[in-house]
DNA sequence: ACTGATGATATTGTTGACAATTTTACAGGC
DNA sequence: GCCTGTAAAATTGTCAACAATATCATCAGT
């Protein structure tokens, strides 16, 4: 028979795993409640996620090897921050990765995962009508994913979330904004058409393209906020 | 003035950061002193290593985000195998990345890095007429890197060096052996040739050839052991 | 000999206290 | 006002002890 303490525990919130804090961190540096540079100081996130000092440092140690968080001696753990270099080497290899994935897509996915795939690339256009950015970065994360997964490739799916979290705190809020949705909406387009005919070649090069476009948006957004 | 502990202990062997018992770890898996499926346990990395525990489970922490470690609840880490499907798609991955490393290369490369790598692989190929597997195994993995440094492309690098780690188990001793140094080193003379000619479309083309053999040689000599 | 239960051992998970270091606050001199 | 040194506070690093769980050896019963 259970104590009232683990009862009253297990209905309110069990105590968080390792991987849950380091999600909870992922999340929040999505959402620039942390932001690059910023310390992750151990007593504020037992605070706030009920996590135990131990599970903690075992999330800063996961976060550091994906090279999200820096750890310095006697100095914890802090946001790391990309210089536009590395955002630009960043993007180049994601769109060689998600480029074979497209090309990949083509030979090797179910007539389910197209059609899940078409739903969400028109459920991503409207959208741009209805003018509603954070819907469309949901979907837009969605519909990237299940390209990789249709194209049964689990390595570069891992690999392009890693490439990912890095610049998350730039893309959400302030990157679907503007002509970006159109732009967008446009290049899963003419990625979408090559699927849909099956041309694996023209498939690879738009998704190439698509990628390459969001970096250039990225670094023109980038180089407008310094001149701030 | 420091105590004769202190002074024996500093001349004799720091105790090690978790980041050097990570490589400790690594460096087993890679002489195959350690294998897949292996359970690491705790007291034993201590005592190899000199390392405290904490120290020790952090590096486990972050060779379980690397993947090259699994971490199971009350049972620890073990050394993770990947499937011949996931060698596959590391290696594809891999093709593509030092490929685009090989354009960037031709781009962008020192005149001192160009020089080097040539020599490197002029030493590899003396490594066939005096059958060193091991000289030429060192070799190889310098002449990747300081392509991949050459290309000024720390991102790619890093990757690589993740995807390597997975099956560097199978690689060192049992790899290079046989008609795969001569053909290697045929590989490699493809490459520098479009390098010297700064043909960057042949280096990607040659580059991503060169690691496509390796994965065929692999999996060859795979299917070869799963039969005995 | 084989199977399943049972206790002993080994191994990992967790916590708390304390040490080492950095950061901050503050007083004093210029 | 501003710099500088010093002590207090905050923060991280480390360790040892204990709890929870898994693994292994033993043995009874068939």
């Amino acid at each position: 028979m259970p104590s009232p303490e683990d009862l009253a525990r297990s209905i309110a919130k069990q105590a968080p795993s390792s991987a849950q804090i380091a999600d909870w961190i992922r999340a929040q540096i999505r959402g620039s409640r942390l932001v690059p540079g910023q310390r992750l100081v151990e007593v504020d996130i037992i605070r706030q996620t009920g996590g135990s000092r131990f599970k903690v440092r075992e999330a800063f140690q996961r976060l550091a090897a994906e090279g999200l968080v820096e750890i310095e001696e006697f100095r914890g753990a802090s946001v790391r921050s990309a210089t536009s270099d590395e955002v630009r080497q960043l993007y180049q290899a994601r769109a060689l990765l998600e480029g074979l994935c497209a090309r990949d897509f083509c030979r090797r996915a179910s007539a389910n995962d197209r059609a899940r795939l078409a739903q969400l690339a028109s459920e991503m256009e409207a959208c741009v009508d209805s003018n509603a950015p954070e819907k469309f970065s949901g979907l837009n994360a969605e519909w990237h994913t299940l390209l990789m997964r249709g194209a049964g490739n689990q390595v570069i799916e891992d690999l392009v979330k890693r490439l990912n979290t890095p610049v998350h705190h730039l893309l959400f809020g302030t990157f679907y904004r503007g002509d970006r949705l159109k732009e967008a909406v446009e290049d899963h387009r003419i990625i979408m058409q090559a699927i849909e005919a099956n041309d694996a070649d023209a498939a690879e090069l738009a998704m190439r393209r698509h990628v390459e476009n969001g970096h250039r948006f990225l670094s023109e957004l980038d180089r407008a906020m310094h001149i701030d």
